[in-house]
DNA sequence: CGGACAAGCTGA
DNA sequence: CAGCTTGTCCGG
């Protein structure tokens, strides 16, 4: 009898294990096997050295169904180590929902190579950014980043994409996917939709999904797309960490297909994996690293972004004007007057997120942990941190007359609602979906960033607070500053559509403003090599942020290794850092867990919350 | 993860 | 010492 070696889905076992089958079964099956006195899920994988001497072998209890093939399995093995996580949640994400017992026939119209007599309708010929894929992919089969405009159709590329055999298109927006496997569908190409038609994937259908798309099965693959790869959708939330972007490359890379990087403000993530090596990226200038292997033409570039309107606050009293400045209600009116529909963004929720006392001027903190306290209605003032409530009086002096430093979206909209004298809708997360429905536009909105996911062709979008997003702490903060730009120019149609982008600022200069006047992204990372280089962040590091109650034990067990540094975040956080490219992966992978629970995420988009 | 089993605590 | 809790180990 054959033995199998499986890994059982067991998150916390996470090594193989032999059993006995009556037949040889190929890498990737899914099984069920006698586990530890009950039934688990596994995976056959390549046996882990060990053959094993004379042990007693249970059989396997069953086949499930078909799993990934051997290079998606060896693929996954990759992840794993690249963000330190564990095999098992890998194998999970690349593995079908439902069982497939087996492979169905290839159906569906299958487009002629070459572009023969196409359909017509959805011919990618003529848009600018299709051409621009097509060429990128009959290229060689390195990863390219391809800059297109904020409105680029996104289809189109995936048409050229599809055009070369089986590809796969990887999008961080299920609507978007949903919408390109429409048009790809049109336009005669077999697609199947991941995850859902994992099976039509499995038998060479181009493949469009999010991002557990670049772990489908792909027998042709011929190219791999990552669209918007910028946007910190690609990357997993929780451990491990793993990022499609990336994952895409190093498939590509293994496959000699070629892969492209696609978006209007690309990542320097994207400009790093184009030269090949964090290493040889240390030695290129920041301009030499930082461009396109291609462009669409200035022109094209242009008409993409909307014309940006910067607000310089920094002569203004805001503490008195608030969060409209005159200008800024000025160009709302005329917005208003031509029908063209207005949105706000300020990236606060809430009422009030920070008060000060007229009179004494203090903060306004918590009596019980000394958090700053917001005033979620005018009655009473709550933590953020703990939730403790009291009534609207300072602390210090009594005074009941509290100034908003900083106020949220419930408060703006008020305050908009009265300088406009026209009703202003607030949209969040929560509200969202549910209010643009029969209603259609509201001629004003308000909301946190959540508000950009909303269609405004020709519309007005005003950053009230850009500052905020500009000096934000976290290490991505410009290029997240940035994706806000894009996202704005893109619900608005960019120029061509009439639409305008505001932003009001006291950091008129600031490298990311100075992009969006130019409608062109390519140099806002300049500055940006510099500080990452600088500070040993991604791309040119790795680094680990450790939590939770089992960090301190396994800080302790990962001691100093050599080009490996480890600081503590003084709240039971650590970070650990090496410059030296796959070092990290090496030192927690030698380091045996302790038990309890550890948060250990590698090279997350933010540090932290 | 979850079962098995060993070591430690309690109460009569 | 039974009966129960807590901890540690290991699975093919």
């Amino acid at each position: 009898m054959p033995i199998t070696s499986v890994v059982p889905d067991v998150p916390a076992v996470d090594r193989p294990f032999d059993y006995l089958t009556d037949v040889e079964l190929p890498i990737g099956t899914v099984v069920r096997v006698p586990f530890g006195g009950r039934r688990v899920r596994g995976w056959v994988v390549e046996p882990d050295g060990t053959p094993d001497p004379d042990r007693e072998l249970l059989a396997i209890t069953k086949v499930v169904g078909i799993g990934p093939d051997a290079s998606v399995v060896a693929l996954c093995r990759w992840a794993a180590w690249r963000w330190s996580g564990r095999f098992v949640s890998m194998l999970r994400v690349a593995t079908p929902d439902r069982p497939v017992r087996s492979l169905p026939r290839a159906i569906g119209t299958h487009r002629e190579r070459g572009g023969g007599a196409g359909s017509g309708l959805d011919e990618m010929g003529g848009s600018p950014a299709g051409a621009l894929a097509e060429s990128v992919l009959r290229s060689t089969g390195d990863a390219v980043v391809m800059r297109t405009s904020p409105v680029s159709d996104q289809a189109d590329i995936a048409i050229a994409a599809a055009s070369t055999g089986q590809a796969i298109v990887v999008t961080p927006s299920p609507i978007e996917a949903d919408r390109i496997t429409r048009r790809l569908s049109t336009a005669g190409h077999r697609v199947a939709r991941w995850p859902y038609d994992w099976a039509q994937a499995a038998t060479g259908a181009t493949v469009v999904g999010t991002r557990g798309a670049v772990f489908a099965p792909a027998p042709d693959l011929s190219a791999i797309v990552v669209l918007d790869e910028h946007d910190e959708r690609l990357q997993s939330e929780s451990s491990p960490t793993w990022n499609a972007r990336e994952v895409a490359v190093e498939r590509a890379r293994r496959h000699g297909v070629p892969c492209a990087l696609v978006s209007p403000c690309p990542s320097l993530d994207a400009y790093v994996a184009q030269i090949g090596n964090a290493a040889l990226a240390r030695e290129a200038s920041p301009v030499e690293l930082v461009s396109p292997a291609v462009s669409l033409s200035a022109s094209e570039l242009r008409a993409g972004w909307a014309p940006t309107i910067v607000i310089d606050r920094r002569g203004e009293d805001t503490g008195r004007t608030g969060l409209f400045s005159s200008e800024l209600v000025e160009l709302m009116r005329g917005a208003i007057g031509e029908e063209r529909p207005v949105t706000c963004v300020l990236n606060r929720t809430g009422r009030s997120r920070l008060l000060a006392c007229r009179s004494c001027s203090s903060i306004a903190r918590c009596h019980s942990c000394d958090g700053a306290v917001h005033l979620p209605d005018p009655t009473q003032l709550c933590c953020g941190r703990c939730g403790a409530t009291r009534p609207p009086v300072c602390a210090e002096c009594g005074s009941t007359a509290l100034a908003l430093l900083r106020p949220g979206v419930s408060r703006a909209r008020e305050e908009l609602e009265a300088l406009l004298r026209t009703p202003v809708v607030e949209v969040t997360a929560a509200t969202r979906g549910q209010a643009d429905t029969s209603a259609g536009v509201p001629a004003v909105a308000i909301g946190t960033t959540a508000i950009l996911g909303r269609s405004i062709p020709g519309g007005l979008v005003a950053f009230l607070d850009f500052d905020q997003e500009l000096l934000s702490p976290r290490y991505r903060g410009a290029e997240d500053a940035l994706t806000l730009l894009v996202q704005a120019s893109r619900i608005v149609g960019g120029r061509s559509l009439g639409g305008s982008v505001v932003l009001q600022t006291r950091l008129p200069e600031h490298e990311v403003v100075a992009a969006a006047l130019r409608s062109d992204s390519s140099l806002v990372s300049l500055d940006e090599v510099e500080r990452r280089r600088m500070l040993g962040l991604p791309p040119f590091a790795s680094i680990a942020l450790l939590g939770l109650e089992a960090a301190p034990e396994f800080v302790e067990r990962l001691g100093k290794p050599e080009g490996v540094s480890v600081s503590s975040g003084g709240d039971g956080s650590w970070l650990v850092k090496s410059s030296k490219p796959g070092r990290l992966q090496e030192a927690l992978a030698a380091t045996e867990r302790p038990p309890g629970r550890l948060r250990l995420q590698v090279d997350p988009h933010r540090i932290g919350r």
